[in-house]
DNA sequence: ATAAACAAACAGTCAAGACTGTTTTTAAAT
DNA sequence: ATTTAAAAACAGTCTTGACTGTTTGTTTAT
């Protein structure tokens, strides 16, 4: 195995391409690694092994282990803003319902990886000041990246524009609370489909203004 | 500090009263422990510090540190139970409205205890079978108890007695998915309150007949 | 005297960060 | 163009502390 042979089989590549390579497998593997095992069970060693990295390598790259893990939430959190507004952009295009785009939430983020994700690293970051400290900012942009992806979402006359990011918020409210559902109440899709079919004739009598939103005095 | 001295100072206790106070003082010391430190952090010598117990009592009433857990999170869910059943009964006799009912399990269980403890017991069982399958049995109780409690909730005319329970538990998840929100949202009170205000102008219509929930077709 | 409740010590496991060593790339010197 | 030195990326080992269940010993109730 020498220089030549190694040339032969892979080209040199740039320190920043080396960098990014790392710091990718690590960010991937963490979040599924996170989500296999659990924030509680989540150790540095399982996630070097999924990233085919070694922890020297991990720790060259993020200071410890709470940063890899910060950076990986950034990451999940940007990738599934972009997918939600793609969707979001056939729901203003009118190729798919606001209805459909409620099963969409479910189906595709809600009901599994996202909200699995989500769940650890809240309650991670509920006790550790430290961990809440670097996800508030994290989170915060993706808030605001969703708020924005609302606004431009629905235009229907009868729901005023200030109103619209409410309803969507509200909409992942009720999602959220399901996806903490289904760890100890698996089993029962039924139940599920149920509420999010309640949700949908609400969401309709919104948007057909026969549920009027303006006054929601603070009662 | 003879026998004699002992003895005028605490009356002699039997073996079932000192079982119920040991086993008492651990389940209410897990919880606070829980809340506090989460389940990540939750060691059993901070437990058995709080409770003023030592870990061999706490190793003689509870075979080991998941079934002290899963004993503290039924004791919670029962106690919720009675609490939220107490709350109902008044709805029911009109003392006070449904909107008032939402507010009160808002602010007295899942912007709170109540949830941030669910939320601790429900993330770690996601990854570990042994403790789901421990709590699937005591949060279907829950739920059963729940679903009783809302089935003799409302007698309103324009929502069918099928579809009370199934409005109850929708607003349990938004009020879930808040409590989500809340670790990385907070001192957002506003938002919640908008949040909570919009769901009550729904919840209205719905009682009021103006939105009908008969045709929930599974779309 | 015996059993149950309780306490303390023991033993083993595991994980993260610190630390040391190696390999690859880059820049400077020749 | 080649060599050398430095920097960056990467790998592997060590250290330390924390934790849980097991075992042994003590106190209280029957």
């Amino acid at each position: 195995m020498d220089g030549v042979t190694t040339a032969a089989k892979r080209p040199r590549r740039s320190q920043e391409e080396r960098t990014l390579e790392t710091r990718g497998k690590l960010i991937a593997a963490t979040l599924d690694v996170l989500l296999e095992e659990g924030y509680l069970k989540l150790a540095t060693q399982r996630i070097c092994d999924a990233a085919g990295v070694s922890r020297g390598a991990m720790l060259h790259h993020f200071r410890d282990k709470q940063s890899l893990i910060v950076a990986a939430i950034d990451e999940l959190l940007v990738s599934a803003t972009a997918e939600i507004r793609s969707q979001a952009d056939r729901v203003r295009a009118q190729e798919i319902t606001p209805e459909e785009f409620v099963d969409y939430l479910w189906f595709e983020h809600f009901s599994g990886r996202l909200f699995y994700l989500t769940l650890e690293h809240v309650t991670a970051a509920r006790t550790d000041d430290e961990i809440r400290a670097a996800l508030i900012p994290v989170v915060r942009r993706f808030h605001l990246a969703l708020d924005e992806i609302w606004g431009a979402l629905f235009s229907a006359a009868a729901l005023p524009r200030s109103r619209v990011a409410t309803v969507l918020n509200l909409t992942l409210c009720l999602l959220r609370g399901m996806g903490v559902q289904t760890v100890l109440r698996p089993d029962d899709p039924a139940y599920y489909d149920d509420l999010r079919g309640v949700w949908k004739i609400m969401l309709r009598a919104i948007l057909d203004g026969r549920v009027r939103l303006e006054t929601t005095g603070r009662s």
